[in-house]
DNA sequence: ACTCTCCGTAAGCCATAACTTACCGTAAGT
DNA sequence: ACTTACGGTAAGTTATGGCTTACGGAGAGT
Protein backbone atom coordinates (compact mmCIF):
# COMPACT_ATOMS: atom_id res chain seq x y z
CA UNK A 1 0.00 0.00 0.00
CA UNK A 2 3.08 1.92 0.56
CA UNK A 3 3.51 2.21 -3.31
CA UNK A 4 0.56 4.24 -3.82
CA UNK A 5 1.52 7.35 -1.38
CA UNK A 6 4.99 7.03 -3.38
CA UNK A 7 3.03 7.77 -6.40
CA UNK A 8 1.23 10.56 -5.63
CA UNK A 9 3.81 11.85 -3.64
CA UNK A 10 5.90 11.85 -7.08
CA UNK A 11 3.03 12.63 -9.27
CA UNK A 12 3.37 16.73 -8.79
CA UNK A 13 5.80 18.51 -11.19
CA UNK A 14 7.22 20.82 -8.68
CA UNK A 15 7.69 18.02 -5.92
CA UNK A 16 9.63 16.01 -8.48
CA UNK A 17 12.00 18.92 -8.97
CA UNK A 18 12.03 18.40 -4.98
CA UNK A 19 12.90 15.04 -5.20
CA UNK A 20 15.33 15.23 -8.11
CA UNK A 21 17.29 17.96 -6.41
CA UNK A 22 17.87 15.93 -3.82
CA UNK A 23 19.87 13.75 -6.38
CA UNK A 24 22.94 15.41 -5.47
CA UNK A 25 23.22 14.69 -1.81
CA UNK A 26 21.85 16.02 0.80
CA UNK A 27 20.24 19.57 1.31
CA UNK A 28 18.67 21.87 3.24
CA UNK A 29 15.07 23.02 3.01
CA UNK A 30 16.11 26.70 2.17
CA UNK A 31 18.10 26.18 -0.45
CA UNK A 32 16.24 23.55 -2.26
CA UNK A 33 13.53 26.20 -1.93
CA UNK A 34 16.39 29.12 -3.35
CA UNK A 35 16.18 27.15 -6.97
CA UNK A 36 12.93 26.78 -7.07
CA UNK A 37 10.45 29.37 -8.37
CA UNK A 38 7.91 28.58 -5.69
CA UNK A 39 8.07 29.94 -1.79
CA UNK A 40 10.07 28.06 0.97
CA UNK A 41 7.26 26.83 2.85
CA UNK A 42 5.79 25.53 -0.34
CA UNK A 43 8.56 23.51 -0.59
CA UNK A 44 8.71 22.85 3.17
CA UNK A 45 5.19 20.97 2.58
CA UNK A 46 6.15 19.26 -0.33
CA UNK A 47 9.04 17.89 2.00
CA UNK A 48 6.63 16.70 4.49
CA UNK A 49 4.69 14.60 1.94
CA UNK A 50 7.77 13.13 0.69
CA UNK A 51 8.83 12.29 4.24
CA UNK A 52 5.44 10.22 4.81
CA UNK A 53 5.09 8.60 1.60
CA UNK A 54 9.01 7.32 2.82
CA UNK A 55 10.88 8.93 -0.25
CA UNK A 56 12.81 11.13 1.82
CA UNK A 57 14.56 11.45 5.78
CA UNK A 58 15.48 14.48 7.32
CA UNK A 59 18.72 14.85 10.09
CA UNK A 60 18.52 18.03 12.27
CA UNK A 61 21.87 20.32 11.97
CA UNK A 62 21.27 23.40 14.56
CA UNK A 63 17.98 25.15 13.27
CA UNK A 64 18.71 23.75 9.63
CA UNK A 65 16.82 20.66 8.72
CA UNK A 66 19.00 18.47 6.18
CA UNK A 67 16.95 16.12 3.87
CA UNK A 68 17.95 13.25 1.72
CA UNK A 69 16.82 10.43 -0.26
CA UNK A 70 15.36 7.51 1.64
CA UNK A 71 15.05 3.98 -0.36
CA UNK A 72 12.43 2.92 1.77
CA UNK A 73 9.93 4.62 -0.02
CA UNK A 74 11.37 3.79 -3.18
CA UNK A 75 11.50 0.33 -2.78
CA UNK A 76 8.45 -1.02 -2.90
CA UNK A 77 7.07 1.85 -6.16
CA UNK A 78 10.00 -0.36 -8.08
CA UNK A 79 8.96 -3.49 -6.58
CA UNK A 80 5.15 -2.84 -7.68
CA UNK A 81 6.15 -1.86 -11.05
CA UNK A 82 8.67 -4.59 -11.87
CA UNK A 83 5.25 -6.83 -10.85
CA UNK A 84 3.59 -5.51 -14.33
CA UNK A 85 7.03 -5.15 -16.45
CA UNK A 86 7.89 -8.65 -17.22
CA UNK A 87 3.84 -9.39 -17.43
CA UNK A 88 3.47 -6.17 -19.70
CA UNK A 89 6.66 -7.52 -21.93
CA UNK A 90 5.09 -10.74 -22.61
CA UNK A 91 1.39 -9.70 -22.90
CA UNK A 92 2.28 -6.99 -25.35
CA UNK A 93 4.29 -9.68 -27.37
CA UNK A 94 1.46 -11.53 -27.60
CA UNK A 95 -1.20 -8.75 -29.17
CA UNK A 96 1.56 -8.05 -31.81
CA UNK A 97 1.86 -11.60 -32.93
CA UNK A 98 -2.26 -11.93 -32.88
CA UNK A 99 -1.75 -8.73 -34.76
CA UNK A 100 0.07 -9.63 -37.68
CA UNK A 101 -1.49 -12.98 -37.51
CA UNK A 102 -4.43 -10.76 -38.58
CA UNK A 103 -3.24 -9.12 -41.29
CA UNK A 104 -1.45 -11.92 -42.83
CA UNK A 105 -4.86 -13.64 -42.53
CA UNK A 106 -6.60 -10.79 -44.57
CA UNK A 107 -4.32 -10.13 -46.67
CA UNK A 108 -1.72 -12.64 -47.93
CA UNK B 1 10.02 13.61 -20.08
CA UNK B 2 7.48 10.52 -20.47
CA UNK B 3 8.25 9.25 -17.05
CA UNK B 4 5.88 12.37 -16.05
CA UNK B 5 3.31 11.51 -17.36
CA UNK B 6 3.00 8.20 -16.80
CA UNK B 7 3.75 8.73 -13.32
CA UNK B 8 0.41 11.27 -12.86
CA UNK B 9 -1.53 9.02 -14.56
CA UNK B 10 -0.99 6.40 -11.90
CA UNK B 11 -1.29 8.41 -9.43
CA UNK B 12 -4.84 8.34 -9.58
CA UNK B 13 -6.43 5.52 -7.50
CA UNK B 14 -9.22 4.55 -9.51
CA UNK B 15 -7.18 4.77 -12.55
CA UNK B 16 -4.58 2.38 -10.96
CA UNK B 17 -7.69 0.35 -10.55
CA UNK B 18 -8.60 -0.02 -14.16
CA UNK B 19 -4.48 -0.64 -14.97
CA UNK B 20 -4.21 -3.14 -12.39
CA UNK B 21 -7.49 -4.95 -14.01
CA UNK B 22 -5.24 -4.74 -16.88
CA UNK B 23 -2.33 -7.50 -15.90
CA UNK B 24 -5.03 -10.09 -15.67
CA UNK B 25 -5.22 -9.77 -19.41
CA UNK B 26 -6.86 -7.54 -21.91
CA UNK B 27 -10.21 -6.38 -21.51
CA UNK B 28 -12.97 -4.21 -22.97
CA UNK B 29 -14.07 -1.22 -21.49
CA UNK B 30 -17.48 -2.72 -20.48
CA UNK B 31 -15.95 -4.57 -18.62
CA UNK B 32 -13.73 -2.96 -16.29
CA UNK B 33 -16.23 -0.68 -15.76
CA UNK B 34 -18.74 -3.46 -14.33
CA UNK B 35 -15.96 -4.25 -11.72
CA UNK B 36 -15.25 -0.63 -10.66
CA UNK B 37 -17.69 1.94 -8.58
CA UNK B 38 -17.70 4.11 -11.48
CA UNK B 39 -19.64 5.03 -14.91
CA UNK B 40 -18.40 3.63 -17.74
CA UNK B 41 -17.37 7.01 -19.55
CA UNK B 42 -15.45 7.69 -16.39
CA UNK B 43 -13.42 4.84 -17.44
CA UNK B 44 -13.69 5.74 -20.91
CA UNK B 45 -11.68 8.69 -19.92
CA UNK B 46 -8.44 6.91 -17.61
CA UNK B 47 -8.25 4.55 -20.23
CA UNK B 48 -7.50 8.10 -22.43
CA UNK B 49 -5.03 9.32 -19.98
CA UNK B 50 -3.58 6.06 -19.84
CA UNK B 51 -3.15 5.65 -23.48
CA UNK B 52 -1.79 8.98 -23.81
CA UNK B 53 0.65 8.22 -20.86
CA UNK B 54 1.57 4.96 -23.22
CA UNK B 55 0.81 2.83 -20.87
CA UNK B 56 -1.87 0.92 -22.14
CA UNK B 57 -2.88 0.10 -26.17
CA UNK B 58 -5.76 -0.94 -27.83
CA UNK B 59 -7.19 -3.28 -30.66
CA UNK B 60 -10.59 -2.73 -31.95
CA UNK B 61 -13.01 -5.48 -32.20
CA UNK B 62 -16.01 -4.93 -33.66
CA UNK B 63 -17.65 -1.79 -31.38
CA UNK B 64 -15.98 -3.43 -28.54
CA UNK B 65 -12.02 -1.82 -27.80
CA UNK B 66 -9.95 -4.56 -26.12
CA UNK B 67 -7.03 -3.08 -23.89
CA UNK B 68 -4.02 -4.68 -22.72
CA UNK B 69 -1.13 -3.11 -20.64
CA UNK B 70 1.77 -1.51 -22.71
CA UNK B 71 5.24 -1.56 -21.74
CA UNK B 72 6.32 1.33 -23.52
CA UNK B 73 5.20 3.95 -20.94
CA UNK B 74 6.72 1.55 -18.09
CA UNK B 75 10.10 1.39 -19.39
CA UNK B 76 10.91 4.66 -19.05
CA UNK B 77 9.56 5.48 -15.69
CA UNK B 78 11.50 1.85 -14.64
CA UNK B 79 15.01 3.84 -16.13
CA UNK B 80 13.94 7.30 -14.08
CA UNK B 81 13.35 5.45 -10.50
CA UNK B 82 16.62 3.38 -11.29
CA UNK B 83 18.47 6.35 -11.70
CA UNK B 84 17.01 7.16 -8.12
CA UNK B 85 17.99 3.56 -6.62
CA UNK B 86 21.15 2.97 -6.64
CA UNK B 87 22.62 7.03 -5.24
CA UNK B 88 19.77 6.59 -2.76
CA UNK B 89 20.67 3.16 -1.81
CA UNK B 90 24.45 4.87 -1.23
CA UNK B 91 23.43 8.02 0.20
CA UNK B 92 21.10 6.50 2.69
CA UNK B 93 23.86 4.26 4.18
CA UNK B 94 26.32 7.32 4.00
CA UNK B 95 23.88 9.14 6.59
CA UNK B 96 23.29 6.17 8.64
CA UNK B 97 27.05 5.91 9.09
CA UNK B 98 27.21 9.14 9.98
CA UNK B 99 24.10 9.49 12.14
CA UNK B 100 26.07 6.54 14.40
CA UNK B 101 29.43 7.70 14.62
CA UNK B 102 28.07 11.23 16.00
CA UNK B 103 26.21 9.20 18.52
CA UNK B 104 29.57 7.61 19.07
CA UNK B 105 31.32 10.17 19.62
CA UNK B 106 28.78 11.92 22.02
CA UNK B 107 28.30 8.95 24.35
CA UNK B 108 31.50 6.21 23.96
C1' DA C 1 18.97 38.45 27.25
C1' DC C 2 18.61 39.88 22.25
C1' DT C 3 18.67 39.05 17.73
C1' DC C 4 18.87 36.67 13.58
C1' DT C 5 18.39 32.86 10.78
C1' DC C 6 15.99 28.76 9.62
C1' DC C 7 11.97 26.24 9.46
C1' DG C 8 7.10 24.26 10.42
C1' DT C 9 2.07 25.28 10.68
C1' DA C 10 -2.52 27.72 9.91
C1' DA C 11 -5.79 29.89 7.12
C1' DG C 12 -7.44 31.11 2.81
C1' DC C 13 -7.59 31.31 -2.32
C1' DC C 14 -7.87 29.27 -6.74
C1' DA C 15 -6.98 26.08 -10.44
C1' DT C 16 -7.16 21.42 -11.75
C1' DA C 17 -9.20 17.09 -12.45
C1' DA C 18 -12.25 13.32 -11.36
C1' DC C 19 -16.83 12.43 -11.57
C1' DT C 20 -21.76 12.71 -13.38
C1' DT C 21 -25.57 12.80 -17.12
C1' DA C 22 -26.68 13.39 -21.86
C1' DC C 23 -25.82 12.71 -26.53
C1' DC C 24 -23.99 10.73 -30.86
C1' DG C 25 -21.38 7.57 -33.85
C1' DT C 26 -20.44 2.81 -35.29
C1' DA C 27 -20.49 -2.11 -35.96
C1' DA C 28 -23.16 -6.45 -35.82
C1' DG C 29 -27.40 -9.23 -35.79
C1' DT C 30 -32.15 -9.93 -37.32
C1' DA D 1 -33.40 -1.03 -42.92
C1' DC D 2 -33.98 -1.35 -37.75
C1' DT D 3 -32.44 -2.28 -33.52
C1' DT D 4 -29.23 -3.17 -30.02
C1' DA D 5 -24.81 -3.22 -27.76
C1' DC D 6 -20.59 -0.77 -27.05
C1' DG D 7 -17.98 3.14 -26.40
C1' DG D 8 -16.06 8.03 -27.20
C1' DT D 9 -17.11 13.08 -26.33
C1' DA D 10 -19.33 17.46 -24.29
C1' DA D 11 -20.83 20.12 -20.63
C1' DG D 12 -21.30 20.99 -15.93
C1' DT D 13 -20.49 20.19 -10.90
C1' DT D 14 -17.64 19.44 -6.94
C1' DA D 15 -13.73 18.19 -4.25
C1' DT D 16 -8.95 18.00 -3.84
C1' DG D 17 -4.51 19.96 -3.37
C1' DG D 18 -0.87 23.25 -4.38
C1' DC D 19 0.34 27.96 -3.48
C1' DT D 20 0.41 32.23 -0.93
C1' DT D 21 0.89 35.31 3.28
C1' DA D 22 1.16 35.52 8.19
C1' DC D 23 2.60 33.82 12.41
C1' DG D 24 5.22 31.23 15.95
C1' DG D 25 9.04 28.41 17.80
C1' DA D 26 13.82 26.82 18.29
C1' DG D 27 18.79 26.97 18.01
C1' DA D 28 23.37 29.76 17.44
C1' DG D 29 26.06 33.77 17.90
C1' DT D 30 26.94 38.34 20.22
Amino acid sequence: MTYATALTALADPTRRRVFEQLRGGPKTVGAIAARLPVSRPAVSQHLKVLRDAGLVAERPDGTRRVHFIDPNGLGPLRAWLDQFWVQALAAFQAEVDADSKNRKEKQP
